[in-house]
DNA sequence: TAGTGGTCTAGACCACAAA
DNA sequence: TTGTGGTCTAGACCACTAT
């Protein structure tokens, strides 16, 4: 997989400011030849900065890098995970209830399994830098994600499945909307109850097509913003 | 542009339920044939499709269909547009301010323009079936958007930008949050002072990377629902 | 083992920006 | 006119699923 390395370097060289001198990435022959990859492998790489804000392209210019920082803002277009997100501050985890219970009917369905089926239920609280950001809600199925405790929950989740569990992440469906603050998730957030929340649902693929995580996230709304790019070429 | 077509023939069919037999499109190689166009085509269609969330791909077994309607959902990963997104209702919109306007210091930094720039300064409210959805606040550069007046902000401005002013759209930045409705706001959405509003701040490019558009725009939170389906393959 | 999506190459031509 | 990104082709091989 050339392409995601070749992206993974180029990023890095955007963050260590090798091209401010003109705010451009070097041209896509440029880059071809530097790496000695072909124009395929060099498009498919810029791509992945393209999602995710890095730079934006201008034909018959050039690819231009982005200086705004957008500070604060969490990538829709990167990969989730906290620990990720908030590389220079402290991201810690108060794991509040692990259970196992059988899917009724309405979980089932967003589960696409069978009632009966043995889920993991999680709730987790995520603090950056000891101030509570958000509460999970979560739920995994046993069946792919055979074991889970409480030191796992405290730590990436997403982690431990990709590396110990070895299992491959294919895509995640999301839904964001926002909503008044039930007594419950107020008391971990530290606000009062009908303060507004974000709120983001995810269920989470495997590469196989198979979901195997469905949760619902209350964020703080004083201390979330999402940030995203969109390419509007294919508009009707 | 013939991957662009071939997608929204793909969409086409699948909203017409072509592939429902066994939830899958035809192989790449059969799409090759039948519309005979390139392997690199094809995938390029097909990506829309992904980023779109009408299929996801599974890799050695094919590109299955969704058949979530996710409804009441506007997705983030089509274009803007509330009159495409709201196809089957009702969509009007009631101007409520157009001014010209030089660019203080804040929103000259914002548009990335110089002090003084001009520009035009819209406030709109828009109903879906004749009940208030959002209130947007927007500004855009007059150097690049040479007139505006009631009739064309009534209807569809980036319509208007495309097809009469023949620009052409590139990206669009966008970050999400979430605040408590200010008096003003909630009187144009029906909601009360201190109720939650999704709120969402576009910067809209055109493909010269000239930034042209600057919003702010407040849902009611009731409803408004955002859907996004993401890839997750490059995550680190 | 056969079917199908994912990665990669080499090379051609088009569309747009800037000098 | 030159530089640079965007589209497209033809063909090879790899990785994963399903049987």
């Amino acid at each position: 997989m050339k392409y995601q390395e070749l992206a993974k370097i180029l990023k890095e060289n955007i963050k260590n400011g090798d091209y401010i001198k003109n705010d451009k990435l070097p041209t896509e022959d440029s880059l071809i030849e530097i790496f000695g990859v072909s124009r395929y492998c060099v498009r498919q790489a810029i791509n992945i900065l393209v999602e995710q804000g890095d730079v934006y392209p201008v034909q018959g210019s050039g690819m231009f890098v982005r200086q705004n920082k957008r500070e604060g803002c969490m990538n829709l277009g990167s990969t989730l995970g906290l620990t990720h997100e908030f590389e220079d501050r402290k991201v810690s985890t108060k794991v509040i209830k692990i259970e196992i219970k059988q899917a009724e009917e309405e979980i089932a369905q967003r589960m696409h399994c069978k009632p009966g089926t043995w889920l993991y239920y999680i709730e987790r609280v995520r603090f950056i830098d000891d101030e509570p950001l958000s509460v999970e809600y979560t739920y995994y199925n046993k069946e792919i994600v055979p074991y889970i405790d409480e030191k796992i929950a405290s730590g990436s989740l997403f982690g431990y499945i990709k590396n110990d569990l070895n299992l491959s992440l294919g895509f995640a469906d999301k839904i964001l909307l926002c909503e008044k603050l039930d007594y419950v998730s107020a008391g971990y957030l530290g606000l009062n109850v009908g303060d507004p929340t974000f709120i983001v649902e995810d269920d989470v693929y495997l590469s196989n097509g198979k979901l195997f995580n469905a949760s619902r996230v209350f964020y703080n709304y004083k201390k979330t913003k999402f940030f995203g790019s969109k390419s509007l070429v294919w508009g009707k």
